[in-house]
This record gives structure tokens, C-alpha cells and sequence, in this order.
DNA sequence: TGTACATCAGTGAACGCGCGTTCACTGATGTAC
DNA sequence: TGTACATCAGTGAACGCGCGTTCACTGATGTAC
């Protein structure tokens, strides 16, 4: 069957579009090509006209993802006190519930470290972040203080996310949201 | 053969101390029981004299790992002033660059979250890992603080260990590290 | 003390399964005449 | 306008591989007589 023009195009879109949201929900050992197609209604054979290995695709995916990524980031620091936006966002109860539409670094440390050319990805996407929050902090010790909270955030969704108790859960989210909300507006 | 009566115990208790590593260093699902027994100089059939099934495992060298956790770091909170000790240990050089030696936090949290009852082993890490550090602070909000230091730490770790430029590595680490030191000195 | 037997931790071939990957094939549509 | 052919995204069976698990077997040692 022959298609429209754009066909391939979308189609290929939406490969990287599901991947990048089953790699990080699932991690990316975990996410098998063919359950991946079939989710999209296609058979995995044709997995092969899109990308030369499922390797490929984690790359294109991670790329995609960062972009989004900076895409989103960006729009949040266009605006003014961006800094409790992003926090509140970071530290949300959705984020913490839907681990594939967010930030892959809670998500993906483990794989992500032993790959090569994929970690500098990652590299990237926790150096643009510490430029944004310390862009938006006026205090002396900004570069320290961005780091501190971006750790603090990472860590406070990993924490939330490995628990099984979802009071616990919830606790850990709000009081690190609530320090880094006070923290930010003590500085300002 | 028939071996000397604490044999298999010795064996039982060699399985378990190295699926801890494994399991921590690779994650779960990426550890092969074929590959585990090699390791211990053994055939992989043998293991079904010891565990009724890879879950089996899980649980038990998760459980492991817990306990191994909270005696080392009831001994540091056995001191004066244990927290700069805990602080330096956690987000030390030697603790990034060894994850299968270290805190099942940082590496495991995906792998963790979907586990039902092993889930609850962490729930009881991070409860003794709080209450620990909450006892040796004693300003008021010391559970907010003791909250914020730990994802603190368990994000610093994360970062450290998913970028690919050793230089950014060691820096999260070490600005993490100061800050946390500095929190805890004029606490004091 | 010497011999026959029981024990059972560990062996290694085999099982079904899902993985990533390959490949001969399909068939609706665009193009050539 | 009608027909023959080319295209190529997607199909689905098949490949080797490692996984978790099963099972008939081994053979050094302890026990019974």
C-alpha cells in the first residue's frame, strides 16, 4: 500500500513520540519494539523502515525528549517569577503519576550513565537546566543554590515515585516543594 | 557431593550478598540468574535449591540490603555529630562511582515503584533514614529539613551518576556536599 | 573396620518465551504510455 | 481515459539469543549394619 506524502513522516513521528514516553515510564530495557508497534497498530517488522536499530531510536528519542524538554523549560523562565512555576510543576502530584510525559532524569539514571553518546544528552539537559534557574536567582552563591535545587527536585521524585505508601508519597513532594518555595522567595 | 553442614548456608548467604550488587549496580530486570551463578563459580539449575524463584531473590536480597543499610548507618548515628559523616560518606566519590556498594535509592527507584511488597522495604529505609537524621538535628522543622536533605542527597547522586563529563560530576557532588555541610554547621 | 546404602548441593541439557533483527512478500497508490 | 508497471510502508514468519524455570542425573560424604 502506497501512501500520502507525509505518511512516512507522521508515522515515524509517532514511533519517537511513544518511545520516548514508554523509555521513560518503563525504562528503555524494558520497552520491547514489538509491543512498542503494536500500541501504534502496526506489526514490528516495519519498525525497520523508520530506524536501523532499536539503538538508533533510543538516541532519536532521548534527543526528542530533551528538546521538548528545553522547549517547555524556556516558556516556563519567558515569564516572569518563573522560578515557583517550575518548582510547583517539578513537584506536582501528576508529574510524580506520570513518570513517561516528564523529566527523564529521575527515571533514567541508571541506564542513561552507561551509555556513551546517549548521556551526553543528558549532560546537556542538566547544564540548560542549572542555566535557567540560576538565571532567574539574584543571590550571591546562585550557581550553588540552582544545584541544591535541582537536586533537591530530582531526588524529592525519586523518592516519591520508589515509595509504596502514597501519604508517604505525597508528604516528601509538598514539604520539599513548600522549602524550595520559601527558600526562593527569602532570596528574592 | 555431599558438603559440610554449613555449606549451604554459606552459599544461600554468597547468592544473596551478590544479587544485592547486581541488582543495585545493573537493576533488577537487567541481572541474569545465569550470569549470578557463573559469578559464584556455580551452574545456574543449582539455584533452585536455594530460591523458590528470582522473585524470591528480589525479596530476600532487598531485605538484605535494608538491613546492611541501617546497621552502617546506626553506627555513624551512633557518634558526635554524625551528620557531617553521613553527608561526606553519601555524596562521596568513592559512593558515585560504586552504586553496587551503595544506597538502593538512587539506582532502583523505577524498578522499585512497580514492586508491591518490596516497595515497602523502601518505605522503611527512607522512615529510618529520616527519623536518623531528623534525631541529630535539633532545630525546629528538623523533619522538613531532614526531608530536604535526603532528596537532596538521593538527587545529587542521581545527577553525579547519569552525566557523562566526570568534571560536572564530581561538581554536583562536592557543591551539593558544601551546602549540606554548611545547612548543618549553622544549624548547630 | 569394612561394605552397602541414603542424602542432597550442585550439574547441565532442555522447555517455552520474548527479545532485536532479517527478509520475502503484499497491495494501494502514483507514474508512464 | 485506460492499462501496465514501479514504488515502498507495512506484513508476518523466521533467525539466534538469553531469559527464568524444570528435571533426571551425579558423586562425595554421612550413616547403618
Amino acid at each position: 500500500m502506497r501512501y500520502s506524502e507525509d505518511h512516512k513522516a507522521k508515522t515515524h513521528q509517532r514511533i519517537i513520540d511513544e518511545a520516548a514516553r514508554l523509555f521513560r515510564r518503563d525504562g528503555i530495557g524494558a520497552t520491547g519494539l514489538q509491543p512498542l508497534m503494536k500500541t501504534l497498530g502496526l506489526t514490528h517488522g516495519g519498525f525497520y523502515a523508520h530506524f536501523k536499530s532499536k539503538d538508533q531510536l533510543v538516541e532519536t528519542a532521548l534527543a526528542h525528549t530533551a528538546e521538548q524538554l528545553k522547549a517547555s523549560t524556556d516558556e516556563i523562565f519567558a515569564n516572569d517569577a518563573p522560578l515557583p512555576t517550575f518548582i510547583r510543576r517539578y513537584l506536582s502530584s501528576a508529574h510524580c503519576a506520570n513518570p513517561g510525559d516528564g523529566c527523564p532524569l529521575p527515571t533514567m539514571s541508571s541506564e542513561l550513565g552507561l551509555r556513551g553518546q546517549a548521556s551526553e544528552i543528558t549532560d546537556q539537559v542538566v547544564r540548560d537546566r542549572l542555566q535557567a534557574i540560576e538565571g532567574s536567582l539574584d543571590t550571591e552563591e546562585a550557581e550553588a543554590q540552582s544545584i541544591m535545587m535541582i537536586s533537591a527536585m530530582v531526588g524529592a521524585l525519586v523518592l516519591a515515585r520508589s515509595v509504596s505508601d502514597p501519604q508517604l508519597s505525597q508528604h516528601l513532594l509538598k514539604t520539599v516543594r513548600q522549602q524550595l518555595l520559601e527558600q526562593v522567595e527569602s532570596a528574592s
